[in-house]
DNA sequence: AAACACTATGCAACAAATTGCATAAGTTCA
DNA sequence: TGAACTTATGCAATTTGTTGCATAGTGTTT
């Protein structure tokens, strides 16, 4: 499982509350591993047990005390001989090429509704990222770690253009077996 | 949930048996909804509860008996209803870009033989598709279903083909990364 | 003053997916 | 004759993911 190790490589930049993580996923490591907050807060009690994370209680005036955690020795160690292990291949799921197999037996005109609506997702990821590209890494001289970061960005990036491209040219085809 | 769905969709091509279901899924739909022979079978058993499906023992001799699923008016009522439903967008999850984001804590020889075995997978699943649309597509009189399932293939073609140069790409950047 | 958004954490119930195991008969090959 | 593979079905345990809810204080808007 890379939730466990997500969390780690998060908490390997800099010590976190799961409030901090729960963000930081949202903004960017979660677009390649998505999680809910409910999840992160579970998967860090589970480190902690295994010794992989220490928490500490931060006390702050105004706000809600909040829970930092820190990547042990142990922990760092597990990512490491994660890092050797295979990595998984994705287990591909999407309703949408369901749907194209079926295309005899659907509502034809929501169906190219849906598909419009993908490729607004798609177009919105892609200005996010684009936008995260030009804040953050452009012209900027970059550490290793940040040199990885940008890599997988700049993949995301290539990857939703793609996606664009992909279902508008589906869409043309479908919209040419629909007229006949 | 498109599970159910998945299994509707194909047993609306023909009835089939529960290991008639894993063949299929593992050669075909199962490209774009991966599934394992014990889900499909817990699945069935919940798609004849709800009426969805009625099921038939067929006495062979030899092999064990089969027992094969048919679609029923209101399964096919409940498919259309569906589709209507939005898609929902696949979650991404791979723990290739996990391993991105820790370039600096991570055994780099080791990720490195990870991306090319990626290569290699996409690689074969490429040349699978290929040989599916030569074999069933290519240069055939196409019905509406068949239609459907060409842009589904199309797609499967063109998206293994990006991930092979997106990957090598990513290589030789963390090479240069590497130099350095 | 009430309503709403933000910070911060987490439990509980449920749904879905994975992993491992089990059974049972037939066929194929060395 | 035994091993391996194919056909055919499924249970059980565990892990992972989703949904809904709960609490509790602070700041901001109406």
């Amino acid at each position: 499982m890379a939730l466990a190790e997500a969390i780690l490589v998060c908490l390997t930049e800099r010590p976190m509350s799961g409030y901090d993580l729960a963000k930081y996923f949202d903004a960017s490591i979660g677009f390649f591993w998505r999680s809910s907050h409910q999840q992160i807060y579970r998967e860090l009690g589970k480190l902690r047990e295994k010794g992989y994370v220490s928490s500490q209680e931060v006390e702050q005036d105004g706000k809600p005390n909040r829970i930092t955690h820190t990547v042990t020795p142990v922990g760092r160690a597990a990512l490491y001989e994660w890092s050797k292990r295979p990595t998984r291949h994705p287990s591909i799921k999407d309703e949408m090429f369901v749907k194209f197999y079926a295309l005899d037996s659907i509502d034809m005109e929501a169906f190219k509704a849906q598909l419009s609506n993908r490729i607004t997702l798609h177009e919105e990821r892609l200005s996010q990222y684009l936008r995260i590209k030009e804040r953050f890494y452009d012209g900027k001289t970059l550490n290793l770690n940040q040199q990885g970061k940008l890599i997988a960005l700049e993949m995301g990036i290539d990857g939703e253009r793609q996606n664009i491209r992909q279902i508008e040219e589906a869409m043309t085809k479908v919209a040419e077996v629909n007229r006949l």
